[in-house]
RNA sequence: GCCUGUGUAGCUCAGUUGGCCAGAGCAGCUGAUUUGUAAUCAGCUGGUCGGGGGUUCGAAUCCCUCCACAGGCUCCA
């Protein structure tokens, strides 16, 4: 007999060669029936093996985030599986579990594969996942995996980076795959199979690699799963910026203008225009001061800055002058220019931090298939802003800073943001430029301060930029893909080849520290994720139309531009709807429009000088008069944006 | 840039074995209606079927090519 202990405390004896899967049998048939993986003593071990010996063990389900993976990662061998059996000749790569499914990137040997081919892909997976096939995981010598895989250079590759003896294959039904582990009893447990899309993908992501087709698909272990996950994938492209920044009327793009150049409509400008006031609010609080630059700037800056030889190929091309001998470049970052600033004039300890704030539109060339809505633009704008500061002041400005892209996220009501600090690649160094001395020196203040300021994060090594380590403020949009909103940055590299200056305390010579920072990080990005966070619906304060205004009939037109005057006085943004339909119309098109409140006019209201007050959404706030409507506005919008302090 | 798709009116979409003059709803315009909490009625306007080239007696439909968009791959705000 052997010890089991389980996650509740209580110790399980079984017998000798008992399987996760008899432990579970043992408890209940319950469990037993929805036990899709184990692990033991902290490490995924296969339900179906025989257990070791005493320990402790935990077993997962559907509800865990451990079980949907292996539930993922065993439908990713029904896919390959079909996928062989249909392709015969295909080379199989590799084929882990995702976030909301799985993919197998596969190379076709040239046959043809596209959507049309989905559903017998699909047909042929279910098929053999009925059969209930055991997977078996089973140990290899390297020099036999390397003979199973004669022919196929990528599984090759992988096998040859794997150390001998901890080789292991898996077997499931005649079907075999280099595997290293963590499975669903058997294929029975996956009763519904969607191939969503194919794209391609490059061999271990690098374009000089060749190209590969990655199959992705998603798999539940019910039908009526499927059809809700389907439901929700729709949910999410009713959300989509793109769609909601159309009906909305913020912003639009011209094939004749260029690709990836957002044009901003008279509401998306004025939405935009207010969260830069409000930000702009928060940086004079802070001991910001504003500067303005321009939009190209002599390539020979960004060749000293070293943006263009790591970005160079990512510009626009540089821009020639009459005179042949100059080059300009529009500019990709704003950081060279605001050093310039710095150095337009000699600065002594007691200046610092000087904190310059642009709002500085930047124009990358970015790849063509890159490009996606407003989230990845060609030409935008940052809200940038480079504090220089001396060694000492860092970490404080540096948590300053984290104050204020808190402070933002707060007010725009963004929860579940990610903070990831980016580190440099614990491999490759020379990706990056400046002294190993001073990368750590940047590290460790942002990991202090982080620290310090209780943040939740997680480490990401190689993330860094090529000067120097970050912080990054995630965010996901409508379809769960993480985008980097808010950004700081600590720069030891671009003061040393500015060779910017201080003068100390002790009247010598001292090199700055600088500090890159966008709370929003663009405002074309920033907007888009907002966008579909609210779901168009966006806090009163910020909305391009807060009022409508509905006459029941014209005779109360009068009345209704009367109150629309007094509500502009107190500059609340409001319409007049003039048109000779009913209140019914007026009041669907102003919901449909999403304007936070409606404000129906008619004889009685006209006679007793009120309002009728209907909130967006459907409830119906009964009358008011005039200044307690303001009132009751101006409330709305106080609680909504709060100081920053 | 590459892979897989998509592109018909301002918007959403029909037109899928090539065949009268390319359709609908919404929006817009004109008129009637003077209306009380999610769509009043009628009429009208609006299209180089993404661009170019080709096959054909005949192309939105088939072929080639370019462009844009969408979902991915590398990079990044």
């Amino acid at each position: 007999m052997i010890k089991i202990s389980l996650p509740d405390g209580s110790i399980k004896e079984v017998e000798n060669g008992s399987s996760a899967l008899d432990v579970a049998k043992s408890i209940s048939q319950g469990l037993a029936r929805n036990v899709l993986s184990a692990s033991f003593n902290e490490k995924t071990v296969e339900v179906n093996d025989p257990l070791p010996g005493d320990g402790s063990l935990v077993l997962y389900t559907w509800d865990n985030p451990e079980g949907k993976t292996a539930f993922w990662h065993s439908s990713a061998h029904l896919l390959a599986q079909a996928l062989a059996q249909l392709y015969p000749g295909i080379q199989l790569t590799i084929g882990p579990a995702i976030d909301n499914g799985f993919y197998y990137d596969v190379d076709f040997k040239g046959q043809e594969f596209g959507e049309a081919d989905f559903s017998k892909v699909e047909k042929l997976m279910l098929e053999n996942a009925r059969q209930k096939s055991e997977f078996k995981l089973r140990a290899i010598s390297k020099a036999d995996a390397l003979d199973f895989y004669k022919g196929n250079p990528f599984k090759t590759e992988l096998i040859e980076n794997l150390e001998d003896g901890t080789i292991t294959f898996c077997d499931h039904a005649n079907f075999t795959d280099l595997c290293r582990g963590g499975h669903i009893p058997n294929t029975g447990f996956i009763k519904a199979v969607k191939i969503m899309s194919v794209a391609g993908a490059y061999w271990r992501g690098n374009e000089k690699n060749p190209q590969l087709s990655r199959v992705y698909g998603t798999s539940f272990p019910k039908a009526a799963l499927l059809t809700e996950y389907l439901e929700l994938l729709e949910e999410a492209k009713r959300r989509d910026h793109r769609k909601l920044g159309k009906e909305l009327e913020l912003f639009t793009f011209s094939q004749k203008v260029g690709q990836g150049l957002p044009l901003w409509l008279p509401k998306g400008a004025e939405l935009r225009e207010r969260l830069e006031q409000f930000l702009k609010k928060a940086q004079r609080t802070a001991g910001y001061s504003p500067v303005i630059t321009p939009h190209i700037g002599n390539k020979e800056l960004y060749v000293t800055s070293g943006h263009y030889a790591k970005y160079g190929k990512d510009s626009f091309q540089p821009i020639r002058t009459p005179d042949e001998s100059e080059e300009y470049l529009l500019k990709p970052m704003n950081c060279p220019h605001h050093c310039e600033i710095y150095k337009s004039s000699p600065r002594s300890y007691r200046d610092l931090p000087i904190r310059y704030a642009e709002f500085g539109t930047v124009y990358r060339y970015e790849q063509s298939g890159e490009l996606h809505g407003l989230t990845r633009v060609r030409g935008f704008t940052q809200d940038d802003a480079h504090i220089f500061c001396t060694p000492d002041q860092l970490k404080a400005e540096f948590q300053k800073v984290i104050d204020l892209v808190l402070y933002i996220f707060k007010t725009l009501d963004f929860q579940n943001f990610t903070a990831q600090v980016s580190l440099r690649d614990k491999e490759d160094r020379s990706k990056y430029i400046g002294s190993d001395e001073n990368w750590e020196k940047a590290e460790n203040a942002i990991k202090e301060a982080v620290i310090e300021k209780g943040l939740d994060y997680v480490v990401e090594y190689g993330e860094a930029a090529f000067y120097g380590p970050k912080l990054d403020f995630m965010v996901k949009d409508a379809l769960g893909r993480q985008w980097q909103l808010g950004t700081i940055q600590v720069d030891y590299n671009l003061p040393e080849r500015f060779e910017l200056e201080y003068k100390g305390s002790d009247n010598e010579s001292h090199r700055p520290v600088m500090i890159h920072r966008a709370p929003f990080g663009s405002m074309e990005r920033f907007v888009a994720v907002l966008l579909e966070h609210c779901a168009g619906n966006f806090p009163l304060w910020l909305m391009p139309t807060q009022i409508a205004i509905l006459p029941i009939s014209d005779k109360y037109l009068d009345y209704a531009n009367k109150v629309s005057s007094l509500l502009k006085n107190y500059d609340l943004r409001a319409l007049v709807d003039q048109r000779a339909e009913k209140t019914g119309r007026k009041i669907r098109d102003a919901e449909v429009a999403k304007i936070p409140y409606m404000l129906i006019v008619g004889e009685k209201e006209e006679g007793d000088e009120t309002l009728s007050v209907r909130r967006h959404g459907g409830s119906d706030l009964g009358s008011m008069s005039i200044a307690d409507f303001i009132k009751h506005i101006d409330a709305e919008v106080a609680a909504e944006i709060g100081e920053f302090e």
